[in-house]
DNA sequence: GCATCTGAATCCATATTTCGAACTTAGCGT
DNA sequence: ACGCTAAGTTCGAAATATGGATTCAGATGC
């Protein structure tokens, strides 16, 4: 996903307008400051209001605000749960959609660990059954790990490239 | 990197406070509105600051503001490059730093190709020398592809749990 | 029934950020 | 010297975030 092709390092236009880009349709989505910290909640299995609130210090009316849009987006999905003696509770479950979100989410943090942190987080990801550890990594179609100098983008076919 | 324990789904605590979490941190640098389409422009090899004002439509100022804070935090760096017949200019090119966040574009960009879109979107993402459609996958470390649901994760042995 | 507690949410006044347009700067070509 | 242009800066108006107080709804206790 460098440029694809380095002797000519200088593009004047985008191949695709942010209205048509999938990258930017996520940023509208999720690329707020909060947005992104309440996932990580939910990955952690904290999804009760003010569970979330003490956790990340984040005034209601924006809490409020940031869960109903991601319900309506269809990331989040309010789920009445209800404890020994105690009255019907919601709480913010991930959809099937925002479980998906992981990949993201565990590319995201490995690298503020690298560039950030400078060192493993208190953290680690790991496979359930196996309890290997676990990374987000960049895959061929024939499942061989590629880095990341070697990924480029290309126009799909049939797609009109809309630069002048 | 769902609930670790499926049966006691409701977490009160995250694991670790935000102040200590990678997760958190990088969402501080690159977690908002324009600093994620300005690094996608600088992945598309558009660097320059009128091409990228003309693609995303940003104002000025915000994107004045955006690329210093970049360059300040190491994602991008301000690097000097001459046309002929025309004045030295400077572009703002991805550091290591800033490339490595491919991984993280790719996997936010298939997400949304997925749940937003609902199909392909207009730019495939490939590899350089063999032209093979990449992805990005967690994988374990014996490089075995795992599925989301398998990811979880774990409190990393010496780190003291902060919840309560 | 009635007061009380608590999680969830809304309201409101203030502070910050963003927006859009106009203005400034620096170096080149004529 | 003059105009041109890419790259910023500046500034008032609009939008958004913040923190605190208030409201609301369901469950429990009396």
């Amino acid at each position: 996903m460098s440029n694809p092709d380095p002797s000519s390092p200088l593009r004047r236009r985008a191949p695709i307008p942010k209205e048509a880009c999938a990258l930017a349709m996520a940023a509208e989505e999720i690329g707020d400051r909060w947005s992104l910290l309440i996932l990580r909640e939910a990955f952690y299995g904290v999804m009760r209001y003010d569970d979330i609130r003490a956790d990340l210090d984040i005034p209601r009316s924006v809490l409020s605000d940031r869960l109903a849009r991601l319900v309506a987006r269809g990331c989040l999905e309010k789920r009445p749960y209800r404890e020994a003696g105690d009255r019907t509770r919601y709480a913010y479950a991930l959809t099937h959609k925002g479980r998906d979100l992981a990949t993201v989410l565990i590319a995201l943090t490995q690298w503020s660990e690298t560039h950030i942190i400078g060192g493993p987080g208190p953290v680690d990801i790991i496979d359930r059954t196996t309890g290997r550890p676990i990374t987000a990594m960049l895959v061929d179609d024939a499942d061989q790990i590629v880095t990341v100098a070697d990924a480029t983008w290309r126009q799909r076919p049939g797609t009109n490239d809309t630069t002048s």
